[in-house]
DNA sequence: GATGAATGAGGTTTCATTCAT
DNA sequence: AATGAATGAAACCTCATTCAT
């Protein structure tokens, strides 16, 4: 993030495509891709479609940019409270509790992604994907190697690849905010990280 | 499963009824929900529209028949594997062999559903995973009482709430396979379903 | 053109087609290909834009087979005037004759054509002119042979090259076809091919 | 055209007019008037849309206007050859040499003019036409003139009504440089204007 | 009962034109 | 005076669905 002096019609410019985006992510969760036209996007964003058009080449380009933008900030979060001091395990809770909250903060968008990322017309997926897969496997690979020095600190046990338990613990995660979000009264939205650590830590922590 | 006898026409039709689903299913997991058009499907399925109609009201029922019939297939199989006589571990053995293997035979299945049936017009999910959910539900619960036979029998100490350990169980299965199924070198299929049950065996066998 | 028997649905199919071209004829030859819009055509044919869809696959193939279609007929009815037996001289009048009629009976089709066939989105043009430039050279080397053969029986003198004296005669056929169309009394329909061969006659006829 | 001071300003506007229809002439005779935007014309003259709005009230005008002064300017180089002193044999040789000169000059605007000029929306040639077609007329009448002058002074045979006749020699020459522009090697470019006159002066010449 | 030709609403996208700055 | 961002009507085309044969 380069600080830099944005013109008024920048900030302008910028503000607009926030408000496009912004339409769009109501609209797409709310119906999914296919189900939303160019049309209710722009009477949404209160646009003129020539506009939207203006800043998007197409609806395909509009909602890989959508996605991509967001995971780009929910990126930005994870791996800030990654950065935060602590052991191997502290990391763990910090990683889990931030996606929890990033996720939670973004409810709408995730029912979208959950809807479309993979879903979705198989092309544009290919693009997309690529990308975020790219980034998805570049997150867990981060999360490994903090098992890892878990374990070279003598403080996990290996039961299984890191990777692997990696993804297991991301999965566990995701599915725990999706059962919280279908039924809210049993499964109440994770506060303590450990909620969903422990399925993991009984197993492997070394005591 | 009442047992019936079907008359000759009785039978042809649900022939027919076979051929256009798996057709559909073939047009479906190749190219997205909404990138098939019922033109396509009556073309590869060799009826003609106003027949593919016949069957199906619309496109969207035609598209649920399927998911449910698949489904409906999965759990008959999955059902069998746990009806098998074993200990507590061994049936979860079996369920994660079981699982593995129905959805390795139906790869094409699979990955209609992973993309389509979260995402897909919000509309068809909105019917379909009603359904599904409470199929899931029950499974799961299936599962979950295993594991606390389990811990009742000693066999398992209780790391977390049973049903929210079923579903991570569940969960890692289906990851592993998302896994195996786009870096098939890297995460080979788990022939041994103890692969994946060791991320919580280890916490939680009672040795 | 084999005789082939063609069932009724055939038929009925031919007779759509047809109307649809006349339709588009009408329109197009009033307002110019870019201005008459699918939906206009569809309306003024009486069938739905998806049946125009049907039978021509976007608009500039339904261009194209107007144009092809007229062309073929005007060629056919051309050929037939030069098959008729005489000499050389009333070889080239039975051209020019049948030329002038052939255009006087599809006023509306020539309008287009003056208009559009060169003009047009190039792109189109491009694929259609390749198609009928070879379709006009060849016919103009007839006219020319027809020429030839009447400089070798000493019926004419050579005033020019025989393809370009072809092309002039054609030519002068059109403009003075062009000329009656903008001032009908100043420039009455050539009834006697004459009018536009004498041009030519004076210099070239053998007295 | 009265002479006149022009202001600073007024030379100014002048320019920038040119520049914008040159730019308009270049994108027109390579994609023909409808597939070339306002927005085009606008990057390639550089000057903002806006500002071609304030020269041109529309996309047509500005067309009329491109076609207009480029025919104005044909005109006057081919009424300047008409000037030069000769008998009337030298006169018609002047004035297809002329036209021959002028179109091989301007390329470009013949090939749109031949491509778009009677095809083109026909409200728009409508307007054109009207005013092209007077300036059309009265420069055949000026050949048919001399043709009549020639025929008083014994030098031509009256082989036909002589305004027909000027409108064929103009038409000859016509296709004769189109058939040079698509296939220069068999049709050269008519270098000595008796190329093309010679068709008519054999029959025409008083030997 | 089976067929598939016909339908037309609705999708995405373009581009001539306006008007606030 | 010059700009160019914003507009939105209208273009082409697709495809789920119907219904006469």
């Amino acid at each position: 993030m380069e600080k830099v002096k944005l013109t008024r019609r920048e900030r302008e410019k910028l503000n607009q495509r926030h408000e496009m985006l912004a339409a769009s992510l109501q609209l797409f969760s709310e119906k999914g891709y296919h189900n939303v036209s160019m049309h209710e996007i722009a009477e949404k964003s209160e646009f003129a479609i020539g506009t939207l058009y203006k800043f998007f080449p197409n609806k395909e380009a509009l909602y890989k940019a959508l996605v991509l933008e967001k995971c780009e900030d929910f990126g930005d979060v994870i791996r800030c409270a990654l950065e935060e001091p602590g052991d191997e395990i502290g990391k763990l809770r910090n990683y889990v509790r931030a996606k929890c909250d990033v996720l939670r903060k973004n409810l709408s968008f995730v029912r979208l992604f959950l809807a479309e990322s993979k879903g979705l017309s198989f092309n544009i997926k290919a693009g997309l994907e690529e990308e975020l897969q790219k980034r998805y496997f570049a997150f867990m690979e981060e999360i490994a190697s903090i098992i890892r020095r878990g374990i070279q600190n003598r403080r996990f046990v290996r039961v299984a690849d890191p990777f692997q338990l990696a993804v297991a613990i991301d999965n566990v995660a995701d599915t725990h905010l999706l059962l919280w979000l279908r039924w809210p009264e049993q499964y109440p939205y994770p506060e303590d990280p450990d909620t969903i650590l422990n399925i993991f830590f009984k197993g492997m922590l070394v005591q």
